[in-house]
DNA sequence: TCTGGGGTCCTCACACCA
DNA sequence: TCTGTGGTGTGAGGACCC
């Protein structure tokens, strides 16, 4: 805790779908639900029109689906956010060395390390420069809350938003935190939340008043103080910039129960593979090997295994999940599989040649990363939608031509320009001509093969500043973060609703 | 009307050892 | 020698977060 509200937290406002919002001017004002398209996804993100429908983050996709049909429904496109949240933590790392991200669209500042700040007014001048920074920038919003702590800069971002700033003056936490929900506190969700009700307690105020006492006999020695705490508005938790990795998962939730047991097999040893890849990109190797099964029931266990020593062996995660699956009754149906790995070191400590046989086999599973999208991963369920549009329809696997056009990626035609595929299907591709800066395109339909079309990289979302504009900044100047869009892998969108009425 | 994916942290039970 | 205790490692599950 300090005494000036020195502590930033920023929260892009619906970051996923603004940003496709962004990228595509005919879903602007319009509500976009941006999710798993499959028969099991749910919601990432609504954006505010679709959340005056009742859409919101974690429904069922079914269920979005009944409250907004008209809504446009997009699949994710981490490499295009991963771009942009690049550029907002580079304008971030502008006001200070401490900048710990959250997560894609969030992150906490610490301003007066990086003396961007040191009272009120002036976290207040900085927090409005890097909302109309952000905003020029990457042509989004982002809302920021000020505070001389953690927790409170996150609750008045929260309280700020949509597109908006709030500084919480020392002093007054108590009374601000006091009438709002324990839901407010982090760390407080479904479960505690419905134990404190069941306790008496459903505002701050009466966690306060309770004593740290009570919460630790109720929730326990951590959660209980630390909960406590938080009630009383004290929390010195500083910024961390570096956050060393814990563990690396993979895991499917499939469309249909799995029920053949080798089949089962199967996709542990592919998840597995897939863990591997993950941890040797990380750097890492793992020592606990963790096997996570859903049941038809939804009922969820794990069964893990430590290793004599830390491995990034393929062989080796493949066959300890293996193992642990020989233990685990899968009668009545398998609804999600998992393979994880923890206890990770920087490094393997095995002998030399394990360590070599990794290292070739890494590159040849890179190799084959590199080729055309869809040949390496097609049975994968996690990897299936985003080959076949919802606009398209597809139930088979798309036809090598048509898999060039995932609905939703950007395309360029020698003609008409730049565009976006809004779906394919039966030998013909349908792009909607439009970019970041343009009204509002049109639809036009092309064969897939058409010589004139092609695959391209996502545009920028504002357009990049001339070299004239940035040497006329001067040296030393602020100038564009130097991120830019770049390839963008074959992660693919299918668009329905309000778009899908243009379908040729 | 069903409930994703990738994480973190905490608690509890149990075995083992000093 | 027996019993109690406390620390540590491991395994399983739950809650929470974005």
């Amino acid at each position: 805790m300090r005494s000036a509200p020195t502590i930033l937290h920023l929260d892009m406002d619906a970051f996923f779908a603004a940003a496709e919002q962004a990228a595509k001017p005919s879903l602007r004002g319009k509500p976009v639900v941006v999710g798993g398209l499959g028969p099991r996804g749910v919601v990432a993100t609504a954006s505010y029109e679709a959340r005056r429908f009742g859409v919101h983050s974690a429904m069922p996709m079914a269920q979005a689906r009944r409250l907004a049909p008209n809504a446009a429904y997009l699949v994710p496109r981490f490499s295009l956010y991963r771009t942009i949240s690049e550029q907002v933590m580079e304008l971030l790392g502008r006001l200070s060395p401490l900048v710990e991200p959250l997560s894609l669209d969030e992150a906490f500042v610490d301003l007066e390390a990086g003396g961007a700040a040191d009272d009120s007014a002036s976290a207040r001048a900085t927090g409005e420069r890097l909302r109309a920074d952000i905003r020029a920038f990457t042509g989004l919003t982002g809302s920021v809350g000020l505070a001389g702590s953690k927790m409170l800069a996150k609750i008045a971002s929260e309280q700020a938003k949509p597109d908006g700033l709030l500084l919480i003056e020392p002093g007054t936490e108590r009374e601000l935190l006091g009438p709002m929900s324990v839901r407010t506190l982090p760390g407080v969700g479904p479960a505690t939340g419905e134990h404190l009700r069941r306790a008496g307690m459903t505002t701050v105020a009466e966690l306060a008043e309770a004593g740290e006492d009570e919460l630790v006999r109720l929730l326990g020695k951590a959660h209980g103080a630390a909960l406590f705490r938080m009630a009383v508005g004290y929390d010195d938790r500083p910024v961390v910039a570096e956050r060393d990795t814990k563990s690396v998962s993979v895991e499917d939730t499939f469309d249909v129960d799995l029920h053949d047991r080798v089949r089962v097999r199967i996709e542990v040893e592919r998840l597995a593979d897939r863990c591997v890849q993950r941890l040797r990109a990380s750097g890492h190797s793992g020592r606990t090997i963790v096997l996570k099964v859903r049941r038809y029931d939804f009922s969820t266990l794990t069964r893990s295994e430590t290793l004599r020593g830390p491995t990034d062996d393929p062989s080796v995660v493949r066959e300890a999940a293996g193992r642990l699956l020989e233990a685990v009754d899968t009668t009545g149906g398998v609804r999600l599989l998992g393979v994880g790995v923890t206890g990770l070191t920087d490094y393997t400590q095995e002998d030399l040649f394990a360590q070599a046989a990794a290292e070739e086999q890494a590159a040849a599973e890179e190799h084959a990363a590199d080729e055309p999208a869809g040949s390496a991963h097609d049975a994968a369920p996690g990897d299936r939608e985003a080959h076949e549009g919802d606009v398209a329809g597809v139930a088979e696997p798309v036809a090598h031509a048509e898999r060039r056009w995932a609905a939703g990626h950007d395309v360029r035609h020698a003609e008409y320009g730049a565009g976006w595929v809004q779906g394919s299907g039966v030998g013909r591709v349908t792009v909607r001509f439009e970019e970041p800066g343009s009204p509002p395109g049109r639809v036009r339909t092309f064969r897939v093969d058409d010589p004139d079309l092609e695959p391209s990289d996502p545009l920028p979302l504002v357009p990049l500043p001339t070299d004239q504009a940035v040497a006329e900044q001067g040296p030393g100047q602020s100038s564009w973060p130097a991120t830019r869009p770049k390839e963008v892998s074959p992660d693919g969108v299918g668009v329905s609703g309000a778009s899908e009425r243009s379908r040729p």
